[in-house]
DNA sequence: AAAAATATTGTTAACGTTAACATAAGGTTT
DNA sequence: AAACCTTATGTTAACGTTAACAATATTTTT
């Protein structure tokens, strides 16, 4: 390997200070204009290429965000770290990327790793199997700025970006309310993440606003993974018949995706026998055998959003922290059993 | 903020050397086991943080690589970045994602600013719009290690990890021409990138091999994403019936969605009317309307061997530039009108 | 032409860490 | 007890850059 070219070899190879070469290669502070394009040109000679690591340990600033992903399979994940690249790039900061893969364990090395590495910043999207917030409290602390979205962390003075989960959760059981089902089951996510936590109330608040009893046989502990909604419907259909629920409310769309194909494994019809609701509209909710009724979140709005405040609080340390909450809307499609009127 | 702990500070409140303190934290060289111990307890204490840029500009090593790829929302490319995490997480890098959105110019900045960010090591997928490879050719030549996946760079020196293009797209035409089609046509992406050009060749090598004659009106140039399917198959379907293709190779999965779009919307069946068939097995691939004849890459894999390859490159400069190729599968399914005999 | 203002360049130290070498303390061998 | 290991710790310099201040050259003002 070619010994790396400093600006110490520009320096000398001009015969000037290498603070003047710096200067020139940052087009900042007063430089004569020939001298500039002497230290340019002599860089371009050489084959100069600056050095971020030791700017930025001057700087106390990397330009680079970490972003901390539960899921990348799940297609609004790839949808919202698209959101997030476009406004880091123009704003010229990276992103780092770390995949928790649904485990605290990692999601805690993962974000010590990116301190480490002195992000400027953080974006986190909770995993599953989280119970406790000392890790992102820890961050807070020592001054990085952080900003929880979709799955978010509240109380611990970051800014959040994410949907009404809770009203979303709301709306889209008291559809099937409306169709007229009334014995319906939740596979819920685990409460101790924020959308599992707000979905499920989503859905007991739609059920006393419509003067449903709650059975709480039908909130069947979850998770977020197509295996979860599968095993966890594998159970509901282990009920004798006249226990069994006629709706689904499923936590999010790969769990309807395995709530589905338990249904129909065995023989069963959507919605004829089961109607079925999921929540995120993933990219191949529209696609599946029975197409699924589901709520739209603005994935890569989210995570241009999320970016933006996240830049904003560290260029600004005073910067509003804030809770901030994007629209959805319900797609309804046949999953569900619902006859339009045209 | 909290002012920042650093190696002095614990070296001072013990009493002690940084250097001492440097050796207790890296748990390296020869030390006192109480010494470390009480280093440990007081970095803790002090809620101590290590500043890995400082350690990076020390050892000239980041344990950071750079992924660039051309579009996170097709799904193979999220499965291939599962891939290459896992395995940098293994051996402790950490990965800077840069999306070029397709787009030459955002590539070239993204190599550089890497570069600078003294990232160990790249891995690229090139961009659909670049033709020229100067970029590639200037960090080789500074000694960063680059390993060119899925859409490769040949002859400038770099292992390559990428499956065999040529013979899939030679195998999935003859699988059209074996159940009988004559008249069919390549919706080909950009020949600038390799799997372009691959791809071409083996659809050629295929019509070849089976004495069909090429027709260089049924060769559409086209390009990888849905909207380039779509508008290439309604330029088709403008032909008088009798010139038209009857069977359609897309160059990937999503331009196959697209055509499939533009031949349904006019009224025409798949496959009665066209046979189709994609390239990669997108997730939405067994789901469309109708499903999809493709060609199944080992994505997650691999996403993982290109990782391996690179971070022996990185540990070893003496590691062998290798053409790494991973077997594909043909995945029937209706698209193409194959009658299973079962 | 002296004084003042401006433009340009240079010097020193710092960012936080570790490599390489140096020293000291304690234990062993002969 | 002199010579020699070991083990533990310390010192100095370096990684590549820029901030802060200092100095000099040039231009403008009076």
């Amino acid at each position: 390997m070619k010994k790396r070219v400093t600006v110490k070899q520009i320096a000398d190879e001009i015969g000037m200070s290498m603070m003047t070469v710096s200067r020139a290669l940052n087009e900042n502070g007063n430089i004569n204009k020939k001298t500039r394009e002497k230290v340019l040109k002599t860089a371009k000679k050489l084959g100069y290429i600056p050095n971020f690591v030791a700017k930025s340990l001057v700087q106390q600033k990397t330009f680079t965000i970490g972003v901390i992903i539960p899921e990348i399979t799940h297609s609004f994940f790839p949808e919202v770290i698209r959101g997030i690249e476009e406004v880091a790039y123009q704003s010229k900061y990276q992103i780092i990327l770390a995949h928790s893969a649904e485990d605290q364990q990692k999601e805690k090395l993962a974000i010590r790793t990116l301190a480490s590495k002195r992000v400027d910043g953080l974006l986190i999207s909770t995993a599953q199997s989280v119970t406790e917030f000392d890790h992102y409290q820890e961050v807070v602390s020592h001054g990085l700025p952080l900003v929880s979205f979709d799955r978010c962390v509240y109380d611990i003075g970051v800014s959040t970006v994410s949907i009404d989960d809770e009203l979303s959760a709301e709306q889209i059981t008291e559809h099937l309310i409306k169709i007229g089902y009334k014995k319906i089951a939740h596979l819920a996510g685990p409460v101790t993440v924020s959308i599992g936590k707000k979905r499920l109330n989503g859905f007991k608040k739609a059920l006393k606003k419509n003067k449903l009893v709650l059975n709480e046989d039908f909130i069947i502990p979850s998770g977020f993974q197509e295996a979860d909604g599968y095993n966890s419907m594998k159970k509901l259909l282990k009920l004798p018949k006249t226990k069994r629920p006629r709706g689904i409310v499923a936590v999010n769309d790969p769990a309807a995706f395995g709530a589905m194909k338990a249904i129909l494994e065995e023989g069963y019809k959507i919605p004829e026998d089961f109607a079925l609701v999921g929540f995120s509209d993933d990219i191949r909710a529209e696609l599946m055998e029975v197409p699924l009724t589901t709520i739209r979140q603005p994935a890569y709005e989210l995570g241009r959003i999320a970016t933006q405040k996240l830049i904003a609080h560290i260029e600004n340390s005073k910067e509003k922290v804030e809770e901030i909450i994007l629209p959805t809307e319900i797609v309804v499609r046949s999953s569900c059993g619902f006859k339009s009127s045209s």
